[in-house]
DNA sequence: GACCTAGTACTCGGATAACGGCTGTCCGAGTTTATCAGG
DNA sequence: CCTGATAAACTCGGACAGCCGTTATCCGAGTACTAGGTC
């Protein structure tokens, strides 16, 4: 079991749109992460058709988050990158091999699939607990409170 | 993120381990549960190799259990096939681009990092707390339990 | 009749191809800004 | 000097190859049972 990459470029760029409210171009989101550009734009795309950022066109455009960050979770962020399905998915073994049990049967999930649908709603819960400004003050706090006024400077220095 | 469909046929494959002690063979699992042999033996093989179920080879050979079914995890299970890797791997994106942070500052885990390893968690300790023996339960639940006796006399009756 | 030996059938285990999805990239459509000509 | 149109530059968005991992399979090594021959 192993999670898109863009997951973690998703989270370090929405963080970093909620520290400003103009927008932020996806190269410059790429340049200050390190990321390949057209890679790090491509996921910006399906935050953007999550309706987690805003995209602007033209020459000032970029992308700006759509809410305030303490309204988004990690989990959209995490769903809208890697995808809303479940990791575990019951191929309905149950219904297979000579002790089948009749479609009709079925109306409930298996008990594995439930056991396992459990677990992926911890996983859920924990993710939708943590906001992408409790993410901020997170990171700002491992750095004795400078990274996210650095990241500040660095985003309007580097637009003038 | 998508979760190896080998988990399913294992989780499966523990239940019915469960309801005998006589080595089953990995082709009566396969034709139990109508999914590939060949395949179905591969996953059997990874539950071996972590010390999940014991091997016989030989004519009545087969897999047991190595313990108790309820001292048998799904956690274990899941890892034993899926890998025990996390699904979120941090690439320390925050030692790299201009505001990169030094190796040296960087001895706790990032703070997404965190965030994420606690969602997993999350979900570990959810599939910690079910064993194969509850599974096995509530599978014979669901059919008004008739399913766990229906195999017991099927590997019963195709044994001999 | 009991015991030993050779054969056989069955089992697991690892090594080997084929497909799907993530990774990575590019170019076209659209919009805003700056420039320049005209009034 | 002000206004309007034109052109340019910059942005996003979707469509297009490449590589790694899961999927799926096969055959070889090893073991327990069975049958036959011998004492």
């Amino acid at each position: 079991m192993r999670m898109s990459n863009g997951v973690e470029w998703a989270l370090h760029s929405c963080v970093t749109l909620s520290q400003t409210q103009e927008p932020v171009p996806a190269a410059r989101l790429a340049e200050l992460h390190g990321t390949p550009p057209a890679y790090t734009a491509k996921h910006l795309q399906a935050l953007s058709r999550a309706g987690i950022v805003h995209s602007t066109a033209g020459q000032i455009g970029g992308y700006t988050l759509t809410r305030p960050a303490s309204e988004i979770s990690a989990l959209e962020v995490v769903r809208a990158v890697d995808g809303d399905e479940p990791a575990y998915r019951c191929a309905e073994i149950r219904q297979r091999g000579p002790l089948g049990i009749p479609a009709e049967r079925c109306s409930r999930p298996c008990a594995i699939a439930r056991a396992m649908a459990a677990a992926q709603d911890a996983w859920s819960l924990a993710l939708a607990r943590i906001s992408v400004a409790d993410l901020a003050a997170a990171i700002d706090a491992d750095s004795d409170g400078t990274a996210m006024a650095d990241v500040r400077r660095w985003l309007t220095t580097a637009a003038g």
